[in-house]
DNA sequence: AACCAGGTAGAAC
DNA sequence: GTTCTACATGGT
Protein backbone atom coordinates (compact mmCIF):
# COMPACT_ATOMS: atom_id res chain seq x y z
CA UNK A 1 0.00 0.00 0.00
CA UNK A 2 1.16 3.68 -0.67
CA UNK A 3 -0.22 6.85 0.26
CA UNK A 4 -0.16 10.00 -2.19
CA UNK A 5 -1.29 13.34 -0.54
CA UNK A 6 -2.11 16.33 -1.98
CA UNK A 7 -2.66 19.59 -0.01
CA UNK A 8 -4.93 21.54 -2.32
CA UNK A 9 -8.63 23.33 -1.95
CA UNK A 10 -8.87 22.08 -5.52
CA UNK A 11 -8.85 18.71 -4.67
CA UNK A 12 -12.11 17.62 -3.17
CA UNK A 13 -12.58 13.83 -2.83
CA UNK A 14 -16.36 14.44 -1.74
CA UNK A 15 -17.47 17.08 -5.04
CA UNK A 16 -14.94 15.12 -7.36
CA UNK A 17 -17.37 11.73 -6.61
CA UNK A 18 -20.58 13.74 -6.29
CA UNK A 19 -20.55 15.34 -9.44
CA UNK A 20 -21.95 12.85 -11.65
CA UNK A 21 -19.28 11.71 -13.69
CA UNK A 22 -18.69 8.40 -11.96
CA UNK A 23 -20.43 5.85 -10.38
CA UNK A 24 -18.87 3.41 -8.54
CA UNK A 25 -17.89 4.29 -5.28
CA UNK A 26 -19.03 4.35 -1.67
CA UNK A 27 -18.39 5.74 1.94
CA UNK A 28 -15.88 4.18 3.35
CA UNK A 29 -14.14 5.04 7.16
CA UNK A 30 -14.01 9.20 6.88
CA UNK A 31 -13.35 8.51 3.04
CA UNK A 32 -14.45 6.63 0.20
CA UNK A 33 -13.52 3.44 -2.27
CA UNK A 34 -13.41 4.26 -5.15
CA UNK A 35 -13.57 1.63 -8.51
CA UNK A 36 -11.95 2.07 -11.40
CA UNK A 37 -12.44 -1.20 -14.13
CA UNK A 38 -10.83 -3.54 -12.14
CA UNK A 39 -8.84 -1.56 -9.72
CA UNK A 40 -10.04 0.23 -6.30
CA UNK A 41 -8.57 2.83 -3.92
CA UNK A 42 -9.35 4.68 -0.80
CA UNK A 43 -9.55 8.64 -1.09
CA UNK A 44 -10.67 11.23 1.46
CA UNK A 45 -9.91 14.52 2.36
CA UNK A 46 -9.32 16.71 5.23
CA UNK A 47 -8.91 20.42 5.96
CA UNK A 48 -8.29 20.93 2.09
CA UNK A 49 -5.82 17.81 2.59
CA UNK A 50 -6.23 14.58 0.13
CA UNK A 51 -4.72 11.44 0.84
CA UNK A 52 -5.17 8.74 -1.86
CA UNK A 53 -4.39 4.76 -0.55
CA UNK A 54 -3.40 2.79 -3.71
CA UNK A 55 -2.05 -0.76 -3.75
CA UNK A 56 2.03 -0.04 -5.26
CA UNK A 57 1.11 -1.51 -8.72
CA UNK A 58 -1.73 1.16 -9.39
CA UNK A 59 0.17 4.10 -7.92
CA UNK A 60 0.68 5.32 -11.71
CA UNK A 61 -2.73 4.74 -12.47
CA UNK A 62 -4.51 6.05 -9.81
CA UNK A 63 -2.11 9.78 -10.15
CA UNK A 64 -3.22 9.77 -14.01
CA UNK A 65 -6.86 9.34 -12.96
CA UNK A 66 -7.16 11.59 -10.12
CA UNK A 67 -5.40 13.79 -13.20
CA UNK A 68 -2.74 14.82 -10.38
CA UNK A 69 -0.70 16.38 -13.47
CA UNK A 70 -2.80 19.56 -13.76
CA UNK A 71 -3.25 22.95 -12.03
CA UNK A 72 -6.96 23.63 -11.54
CA UNK A 73 -5.84 26.43 -9.85
CA UNK A 74 -5.84 28.46 -13.90
CA UNK A 75 -8.72 26.52 -14.52
CA UNK A 76 -11.06 27.50 -11.77
CA UNK A 77 -8.97 31.13 -12.12
CA UNK A 78 -10.34 31.07 -15.60
CA UNK A 79 -14.31 30.14 -14.06
CA UNK A 80 -14.36 32.68 -11.58
CA UNK A 81 -13.83 35.67 -14.21
CA UNK A 82 -16.70 34.41 -16.05
CA UNK A 83 -19.54 36.99 -17.29
CA UNK A 84 -21.61 34.50 -16.25
CA UNK A 85 -22.76 34.83 -13.07
CA UNK A 86 -23.75 31.20 -12.53
CA UNK A 87 -20.24 29.99 -14.02
CA UNK A 88 -18.35 31.92 -10.72
CA UNK A 89 -20.69 31.13 -8.36
CA UNK A 90 -20.35 26.97 -9.46
CA UNK A 91 -16.87 27.51 -9.79
CA UNK A 92 -16.97 29.39 -6.41
CA UNK A 93 -18.46 26.19 -4.65
CA UNK A 94 -17.51 23.34 -6.77
CA UNK A 95 -13.95 24.29 -7.28
CA UNK A 96 -12.19 20.99 -5.52
CA UNK A 97 -13.80 18.91 -8.45
CA UNK A 98 -11.38 17.40 -10.94
CA UNK A 99 -12.19 15.61 -14.12
CA UNK A 100 -11.27 12.20 -13.58
CA UNK A 101 -9.55 10.35 -16.21
CA UNK A 102 -11.85 7.35 -16.58
CA UNK A 103 -10.89 4.11 -18.26
CA UNK A 104 -12.61 4.07 -21.45
CA UNK A 105 -14.75 0.81 -21.99
CA UNK A 106 -16.36 1.84 -18.51
CA UNK A 107 -16.90 4.70 -19.41
CA UNK A 108 -19.17 4.24 -22.33
CA UNK A 109 -21.10 1.25 -20.94
CA UNK A 110 -21.82 2.89 -17.84
CA UNK A 111 -22.89 6.20 -20.01
CA UNK A 112 -25.10 3.82 -22.22
CA UNK A 113 -26.62 3.19 -18.85
CA UNK A 114 -27.65 6.68 -17.90
CA UNK A 115 -29.49 7.38 -20.44
CA UNK A 116 -32.80 8.59 -19.30
CA UNK A 117 -31.66 7.37 -15.90
CA UNK A 118 -31.40 8.27 -12.74
CA UNK A 119 -28.00 8.46 -10.65
CA UNK A 120 -28.64 6.21 -7.78
CA UNK A 121 -30.70 3.76 -10.07
CA UNK A 122 -27.48 4.10 -12.92
CA UNK A 123 -25.07 3.20 -9.99
CA UNK A 124 -27.47 0.39 -8.92
CA UNK A 125 -27.96 -1.07 -12.08
CA UNK A 126 -23.75 -0.86 -12.83
CA UNK A 127 -23.17 -2.77 -9.54
CA UNK A 128 -25.68 -5.46 -10.39
CA UNK A 129 -23.48 -6.10 -13.66
CA UNK A 130 -20.07 -6.10 -11.99
CA UNK A 131 -21.73 -8.93 -9.34
CA UNK A 132 -22.87 -10.41 -12.08
CA UNK A 133 -19.84 -10.50 -14.66
CA UNK A 134 -16.76 -8.99 -12.88
CA UNK A 135 -14.11 -10.97 -10.97
CA UNK A 136 -14.31 -10.16 -6.90
CA UNK A 137 -11.51 -8.89 -5.82
CA UNK A 138 -10.73 -7.11 -2.03
CA UNK A 139 -9.20 -4.09 -1.39
CA UNK A 140 -8.25 -3.38 2.28
CA UNK A 141 -10.07 -5.75 3.64
CA UNK A 142 -13.00 -4.72 1.57
CA UNK A 143 -14.85 -6.83 -1.45
CA UNK A 144 -15.14 -4.95 -4.42
CA UNK A 145 -15.79 -6.40 -8.22
CA UNK A 146 -14.57 -5.19 -11.20
CA UNK A 147 -16.02 -4.19 -14.26
CA UNK A 148 -16.29 -7.21 -16.78
CA UNK A 149 -14.68 -6.25 -19.84
CA UNK A 150 -16.69 -5.94 -23.01
CA UNK A 151 -15.28 -9.71 -24.41
CA UNK A 152 -17.39 -11.02 -20.99
CA UNK A 153 -20.76 -8.52 -21.78
CA UNK A 154 -21.06 -9.78 -25.00
CA UNK A 155 -21.56 -13.04 -24.07
CA UNK A 156 -24.92 -12.51 -22.67
CA UNK A 157 -27.86 -11.62 -24.41
CA UNK A 158 -30.37 -8.42 -23.53
CA UNK A 159 -32.30 -10.79 -21.60
CA UNK A 160 -29.86 -10.86 -19.21
CA UNK A 161 -29.70 -7.44 -18.93
CA UNK A 162 -33.24 -6.62 -18.50
CA UNK A 163 -33.11 -8.99 -15.59
CA UNK A 164 -30.70 -6.65 -13.81
CA UNK A 165 -33.38 -3.77 -14.74
CA UNK A 166 -31.49 -2.00 -17.86
CA UNK A 167 -35.47 -1.66 -19.46
CA UNK A 168 -35.02 -1.11 -22.82
CA UNK A 169 -30.94 0.00 -22.96
CA UNK A 170 -30.66 -3.87 -22.53
CA UNK A 171 -30.04 -4.54 -26.04
CA UNK A 172 -27.29 -1.80 -26.28
CA UNK A 173 -24.68 -3.72 -24.04
CA UNK A 174 -24.60 -7.06 -26.38
CA UNK A 175 -24.26 -5.13 -29.84
CA UNK A 176 -21.58 -2.60 -28.08
CA UNK A 177 -20.03 -5.01 -26.33
CA UNK A 178 -19.66 -7.33 -29.77
CA UNK A 179 -18.35 -4.57 -31.79
CA UNK A 180 -15.56 -4.09 -28.74
CA UNK A 181 -14.59 -7.57 -28.21
CA UNK A 182 -14.44 -8.10 -31.89
CA UNK A 183 -12.32 -5.32 -32.51
CA UNK A 184 -14.36 -4.27 -35.46
CA UNK A 185 -14.79 -0.77 -33.08
CA UNK A 186 -11.36 0.19 -30.92
CA UNK A 187 -11.85 2.35 -27.97
CA UNK A 188 -8.07 3.79 -28.84
CA UNK A 189 -7.68 7.51 -28.91
CA UNK A 190 -6.35 7.30 -32.66
CA UNK A 191 -5.11 10.98 -32.78
CA UNK A 192 -8.98 12.19 -33.95
CA UNK A 193 -10.46 15.62 -32.93
CA UNK A 194 -13.14 15.41 -30.57
CA UNK A 195 -15.42 16.08 -33.36
CA UNK A 196 -14.30 13.39 -35.21
CA UNK A 197 -14.82 11.28 -31.81
CA UNK A 198 -17.95 12.05 -31.00
CA UNK A 199 -19.43 10.88 -34.76
CA UNK A 200 -17.20 7.87 -34.28
CA UNK A 201 -19.01 6.98 -30.67
CA UNK A 202 -22.73 7.88 -32.37
CA UNK A 203 -21.75 5.14 -34.42
CA UNK A 204 -22.67 2.76 -31.83
CA UNK A 205 -26.12 1.55 -31.07
CA UNK A 206 -26.94 3.04 -28.02
CA UNK A 207 -24.84 6.28 -28.58
CA UNK A 208 -25.99 9.61 -29.11
CA UNK A 209 -24.74 13.03 -28.89
CA UNK A 210 -24.56 13.42 -24.82
CA UNK A 211 -23.56 9.87 -24.49
CA UNK A 212 -20.43 10.62 -26.99
CA UNK A 213 -19.80 13.77 -24.81
CA UNK A 214 -19.68 11.86 -21.32
CA UNK A 215 -17.35 9.46 -23.49
CA UNK A 216 -15.08 11.82 -24.63
CA UNK A 217 -14.89 14.08 -21.57
CA UNK A 218 -14.48 11.41 -19.22
CA UNK A 219 -12.80 8.81 -21.06
CA UNK A 220 -10.92 10.73 -23.02
CA UNK A 221 -10.33 13.56 -21.46
CA UNK A 222 -11.59 15.87 -24.05
CA UNK A 223 -12.34 19.38 -22.15
CA UNK A 224 -13.95 20.64 -25.15
CA UNK A 225 -16.91 18.74 -24.91
CA UNK A 226 -20.08 19.77 -23.21
CA UNK A 227 -22.37 17.49 -22.60
CA UNK A 228 -25.82 18.40 -22.60
CA UNK A 229 -28.49 16.90 -20.55
CA UNK A 230 -31.95 17.72 -19.12
CA UNK A 231 -30.16 19.69 -15.94
CA UNK A 232 -28.00 21.40 -18.34
CA UNK A 233 -30.72 22.29 -20.49
CA UNK A 234 -32.92 23.80 -17.90
CA UNK A 235 -29.97 25.79 -16.97
CA UNK A 236 -29.31 26.79 -19.96
CA UNK A 237 -32.89 28.01 -20.28
CA UNK A 238 -32.33 30.07 -16.49
CA UNK A 239 -29.11 31.18 -16.08
CA UNK A 240 -27.50 31.91 -19.56
CA UNK A 241 -31.34 33.99 -20.99
CA UNK A 242 -30.94 30.40 -23.84
CA UNK A 243 -33.38 29.62 -26.75
CA UNK A 244 -32.30 27.31 -28.38
CA UNK A 245 -33.83 23.93 -28.28
CA UNK A 246 -31.86 21.55 -30.12
CA UNK A 247 -28.62 19.95 -27.47
CA UNK A 248 -26.12 19.62 -30.53
CA UNK A 249 -26.38 23.27 -30.78
CA UNK A 250 -26.92 24.24 -26.68
CA UNK A 251 -23.49 21.88 -26.60
CA UNK A 252 -22.25 23.89 -29.81
CA UNK A 253 -22.85 27.32 -28.06
CA UNK A 254 -21.34 26.13 -24.70
CA UNK A 255 -17.79 25.09 -26.57
CA UNK A 256 -18.01 28.24 -28.38
CA UNK A 257 -18.12 29.64 -24.99
CA UNK A 258 -15.91 28.08 -22.87
CA UNK A 259 -13.24 26.22 -25.41
CA UNK A 260 -10.57 23.44 -23.54
CA UNK A 261 -12.20 24.83 -20.23
CA UNK A 262 -15.83 23.44 -21.29
CA UNK A 263 -16.01 20.01 -19.56
CA UNK A 264 -14.94 21.57 -16.34
CA UNK A 265 -17.36 24.25 -16.28
CA UNK A 266 -19.66 21.95 -17.41
CA UNK A 267 -19.11 20.02 -13.91
CA UNK A 268 -19.04 22.91 -11.86
CA UNK A 269 -22.76 23.71 -13.29
CA UNK A 270 -24.28 20.71 -13.31
CA UNK A 271 -23.07 20.09 -9.80
CA UNK A 272 -24.29 23.08 -8.43
CA UNK A 273 -27.17 23.43 -10.37
CA UNK A 274 -28.72 19.63 -8.97
CA UNK A 275 -27.84 20.36 -5.79
CA UNK A 276 -24.36 19.54 -3.78
CA UNK A 277 -26.47 16.36 -2.06
CA UNK A 278 -26.37 13.35 -4.07
C1' DA B 1 -51.70 9.16 -11.65
C1' DA B 2 -49.03 11.87 -14.56
C1' DC B 3 -44.28 13.26 -14.72
C1' DC B 4 -39.35 12.93 -14.53
C1' DA B 5 -34.61 10.96 -14.90
C1' DG B 6 -26.92 12.76 -16.97
C1' DG B 7 -31.46 10.38 -24.21
C1' DT B 8 -31.71 7.66 -28.32
C1' DA B 9 -33.43 5.06 -32.50
C1' DG B 10 -36.41 5.06 -36.00
C1' DA B 11 -40.09 7.17 -38.31
C1' DA B 12 -42.29 11.09 -40.19
C1' DC B 13 -42.19 15.51 -41.99
C1' DG C 1 -31.81 18.15 -42.57
C1' DT C 2 -35.06 18.74 -38.44
C1' DT C 3 -38.97 17.25 -35.33
C1' DC C 4 -41.91 13.66 -33.14
C1' DT C 5 -42.55 9.56 -30.44
C1' DA C 6 -42.00 5.09 -28.10
C1' DC C 7 -39.12 3.29 -25.11
C1' DA C 8 -38.35 0.15 -19.39
C1' DT C 9 -37.87 1.14 -14.87
C1' DG C 10 -38.52 3.18 -10.38
C1' DG C 11 -38.91 7.89 -7.90
C1' DT C 12 -41.87 11.63 -6.53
Amino acid sequence: MKKIEIESVFFNAKDTLDCGQIFRYKPFNDGFLVQSADKCCYVKTKNDVTEITVNDEDEEYFKNFFDLGADYSEIVGRAKKSRFEVVKRAAESACGIRILRQQTEETLFSFIISQNNMIPRIKAIIERTARALGEKREFSGEEYYSFPRADVLAEKNADFYKELGYGYRADYIPSVAKKISSGEFSLTDEGLSTAELRKKLTSLKGVGPKVADCVALFGFHRTDSFPVDTWIEKLYREDFDGTLTDRKKIADYFVGEFGDDSGFVQQYIFYYKRGKTQ
